[in-house]
DNA sequence: GCGACAG
DNA sequence: ATCTTGTCGC
């Protein structure tokens, strides 16, 4: 798949996206297949010029320790109009330039959506662990697709998300009495070690450091 | 046909 | 995602 990855044509159809995704959703790894883990990257994408130009921002936190150690950022045109469950197509053009200019490659992504939690088990951070053949683990403020109850109200809590009978991520709680975030497997890993992942790059707030301070980077400040 | 719907 | 101040609560 990685050698392939340059063939990836953005310019498609709405259609043809998710004709796209139906073939790379075979291609996504669901057990663990790490490296030994020394850097984690988060990665985020806000809009600049009234939505019309994209600015993704990566940094690189050392691990255990989650100690910014590198950074970048890429602008490029918005060319993919917003469409549930095809986010992927409209953020990833500008996520990859970023991703080149990194000094340090991370050992693992974590990306601002979903992973498998998807329609078709294909969220941003699964297409991008796919692409670049790197373990990936998506993190979502809200829900995309599926059903939960609501999980326990203590720092690493958390229940499964089930769709149609399959489970397909993690509601999990970061923080007791704060709303809790939705993970799920990106690619190259389990959904018991995507938890344990998220859990150890979460302080003191709900989201990981990661995803924080590249949404830092990513809309203006830091 | 109606409601849901990552960022 | 983004437009935006103050305000409620631990």
């Amino acid at each position: 798949m990685i050698i392939t990855s340059h063939l990836h044509d953005w310019n498609v159809t709405p259609q043809q996206a998710v004709a796209i995704q139906e073939r790379m959703r075979h291609f996504v790894e669901t057990a663990d297949r790490l490296p030994e883990i020394f850097h984690v990257a988060g990665v985020d994408v806000g809009l600049e010029e009234s939505g019309q130009i994209a600015r993704a921002a990566v940094v690189v936190l050392s691990f255990p320790n989650l100690k910014r150690v590198d950074q970048a950022i890429a602008r490029r045109p918005v060319e993919f109009p917003y469409i549930p469950g095809l986010l992927s197509f409209r953020e990833l053009p500008a996520v990859l330039d970023a991703l080149a200019r990194l000094h340090i490659q991370p050992d693992i992504i974590l990306c601002d959506g979903q992973g498998i939690a998807h329609p078709r088990r294909l969220g941003i951070a699964s297409h991008l662990g796919v692409l670049l053949d790197v373990p990936t683990i998506g993190v979502g403020k809200t829900r995309l697709t599926g059903y939960h109850i609501e999980p326990p109200d203590e720092r690493g809590g958390w229940v499964p998300l089930q769709d149609k009978g399959e489970v397909i991520g993690a509601v999990l709680r970061t923080r007791p009495g704060v709303k809790p975030v939705y993970v799920s497997l990106g690619h190259r890993l389990t959904l018991q070690t995507a938890i344990q992942m998220v859990m150890a790059c979460t302080t003191r707030y709900r989201l990981p450091e990661t995803t924080r301070q590249a949404h830092k980077l990513a809309s203006g400040h830091s």
